[in-house]
DNA sequence: CATCACCTGAAATTGAATATCAATAGCACC
DNA sequence: GGTGCTATTGATATTCAATTTCAGGTGATG
């Protein structure tokens, strides 16, 4: 009974408190999404969803998981994986696989595409863009009758801490 | 007692068999390791190595080894798993991670480094080497304080064929 | 040709992703 | 607010590839 108006407050709230740039267009696409589908709003996907947001960074399920642990340790690890999966499905989210053999998940709130540099020392992951390499990527699959559907490009290395 | 007569003799004749740049580097550079560490020269692993260097090919461990079971039932699917990670280690192959969930090995005899196009229908693999993309590649990872150790390339789209 | 450390192969284990299913909880309607 | 339908949850089981284990087998060396 009182979820319904904790729902909106809590969205106005959000506006509020972070700082920076801040999500509600991940939300209302995240409603939207399961508005149309039929799919319900749940306390545990508000909370999944929040700790996502926060975290802005390249979240694997378990690190979520983890995170979320803290503060809600009735939250499954399978809700957090079919959560995850349920952002991917409505673009709020884009799953990665680098080479530790889990997906991670990164926000696509604002971002453009980019790539990746990703430190091999201490696991700092920074992003990049350059049209530069785009445009020979494209160049590249031309000169061999391929047409470009995505790519991925990840540069490991130290970072300028871990030399 | 007959063994030792017989690995002999398959070097030699793999040199007259096989058409091609042939890759005695490999089984070469393969001894070498063997010994260097200490290991030993086993009928699988020379099995293992002399299909792998015909294949050619970008081949998932169990690729490999439903290959060679058509020949050599009796050599076990761990024993082609640590057979192509020594093959890793020793450097005549290089493990690669696509997005399918499986790793293949790809002989590195004769190529230098080269990035891949996948296609996504029919799964062909096409490889290519463009320096103006690895020079940029460095200039950006320079930009970021990151001193390159590797890079993953991959256009993933439609081949010529499958447009 | 004996010895020993390495190797093999079947089976067990791991680790991440995913499926299962009974219990729970939204949501729409009354 | 109550009711029923249906999606969701969370503990657990399953899957799938990678990897480890271990008893028995086999190279290399003296």
């Amino acid at each position: 009974m009182r979820l319904t108006r904790q729902c909106e407050s809590a969205k106005v709230k959000s506006n509020i408190k972070m700082d920076g740039p801040v999500n509600t267009d991940a939300q209302d696409a995240f409603h939207a999404y399961m508005v149309a589908r039929g799919l319900k709003s749940t306390r545990q996907r508000e909370i999944i969803l929040d700790e996502f947001l926060k975290a802005g960074a390249h979240l694997s399920t378990e690190e979520l998981y983890l995170r979320l642990r803290e503060q809600h340790p009735h939250i499954g690890y399978a809700t957090v994986h079919r959560t995850l999966k349920l952002f991917a499905e409505c673009g709020i989210a884009e799953p990665r696989h680098f080479g530790d053999g889990q997906t991670r998940y990164e926000s696509s709130a604002g971002a453009q595409h980019h790539d990746h540099l990703l430190c091999t020392v201490c696991g700092a992951i920074v992003e990049f863009e350059n049209p530069q390499i785009e445009a020979l990527q494209e160049l590249v699959a031309r000169q061999h009758g391929f047409r470009i559907e995505r790519h991925r490009l990840e540069l490991y290395g130290r970072c300028r801490k871990c030399q």
